[in-house]
DNA sequence: AAGGCGGGGAC
DNA sequence: GTCCCAGCCTT
């Protein structure tokens, strides 16, 4: 153990853990691999951080390797059709990431020659791109000396120095603690050992802080409020919503499917025509069906929460036998229909009527 | 400054 | 059930 432990000597600690303990993922350069010459990708790094955007590494992982083989560089991503981006995208969560992944993806090719700009100001002006992923790609990408502040890194800052201050209210003196810490040398690494030590040893219900490498210096561990911290201002109970979907199949197998509006929830992407979606102390909306059928109600109905609220949705489906154009949507032939194409809770409607 | 915006895994 | 996650954008 080392004796007289000083605030200069944290990083050093934590890069000398991360040389043993790197976890492997597909978009990373390990220290090893980049000791021995190795640059990463910005495109991969950026593709990585965007889908990691309030998603864990295990459901990014599958996501971020089918992209890369299907767009493997920036200009293959800028020219893919919109649809196509949106289907791939589909199950992964906010919907905005993917609309301004294109965004940025064309903005790079037309306005940056086609190359990431290595440089923090110019990145964070990027659809989709704010301060901490400005931070990331900068530092991981280009080694620049930045500091990354997400969700781990909080953490892990509000343990080291017992910071006992509500988040978001911290936020600025965390940062400042953060970035007090950032070596000049290995930037992009210790940016990447920071968040690999709260996504494992310092995790957010029980701490390993036996096996900590900077268990001496932190300050939250000698109090005993390690497994308290980041102290965080209440959330607001989420309501309950409830609305109706119509599933309308024509006798040659195709779907009646709409495109939803790219403002909003579940923008720009796959769905079934229905309701609006309204608070259930109110009446469902009345809402006709899209086309004509044998409209039946399924005997259960899907329930999904978001991120502020639980719905209840009332599942139609209906047999379309004759010759009609919807009111709304249009039918995509079935051979030209992929489930896997829709968000979830419309996927859920699918497999329970399917099923 | 606050709220909208997904989904899955851990507990 | 609750909480959390390599946050960003709009108002």
């Amino acid at each position: 153990m080392r004796e007289n432990l000083s605030q200069d000597d944290l990083p050093q600690i934590l890069l000398e853990w991360y040389d043993v303990h790197a976890r492997e993922m597909p978009w990373r350069v390990g220290p090893a691999a980049r000791k021995a010459g190795q640059r990463s990708d910005p495109y991969a790094v950026w593709m990585s951080e965007i889908m990691l955007q309030q998603t864990t590494v295990a459901t990014v992982r599958d996501y971020f390797t089918r992209f890369m083989a299907r767009w493997p560089r920036v200009q293959d991503l800028a020219a893919a059709e919109d649809a196509d981006v949106m289907g791939e995208w589909a199950g992964l969560g906010y919907y905005a990431r993917a609309r301004n992944l294109l965004k940025c993806a064309r903005t790079v090719v037309d306005e940056h020659g086609g190359s990431f700009p290595a440089d923090y100001d110019a990145l964070i002006k990027l659809p989709g791109i704010g301060p901490y992923t400005a931070a990331a790609v900068a530092s991981i990408a280009f080694d620049l000396r930045h500091t990354v502040l997400d969700g781990n890194v909080e953490r892990v800052i509000a343990r080291l120095y017992n910071i006992h201050t509500p988040l978001p209210a911290a936020k600025p003196e965390l940062m400042a603690r953060a970035d007090a810490l950032t070596p000049d040398l290995r930037p992009g690494d210790y940016a990447q050992a920071v968040m690999d030590l709260g996504a494992t040893i310092c995790s957010p219900r029980s701490p390993a802080c036996g096996i900590c490498p900077w268990r001496d210096p932190c300050a939250a561990r000698a109090a005993g409020t390690a497994p308290d911290l980041p102290k965080k201002t209440p959330k607001k109970a989420k309501p309950v919503r409830h609305g109706v979907v119509y599933l309308a199949q024509r006798a040659d197998g195709a779907w009646l499917l709409e495109t939803r509006p790219d403002k909003g929830l579940l923008g720009g992407m796959l769905g079934w025509p229905g309701s609006e979606w309204v608070d259930s102390a109110h009446p469902l909306p009345q809402t006709a069906p899209p086309i004509g059928a044998d409209w039946q109600v399924l005997a259960g109905d899907v329930r999904h929460t978001f991120t502020h609220f639980h719905l209840l949705l009332t599942i139609h489906v209906g047999r379309v036998d004759h010759e009609e154009d919807p009111l709304r949507g249009a039918f995509v032939p079935r051979g030209q229909f992929r489930p896997s194409d829709l968000p979830t809770v419309m996927r859920k409607a699918f497999d329970l009527a399917t099923k």
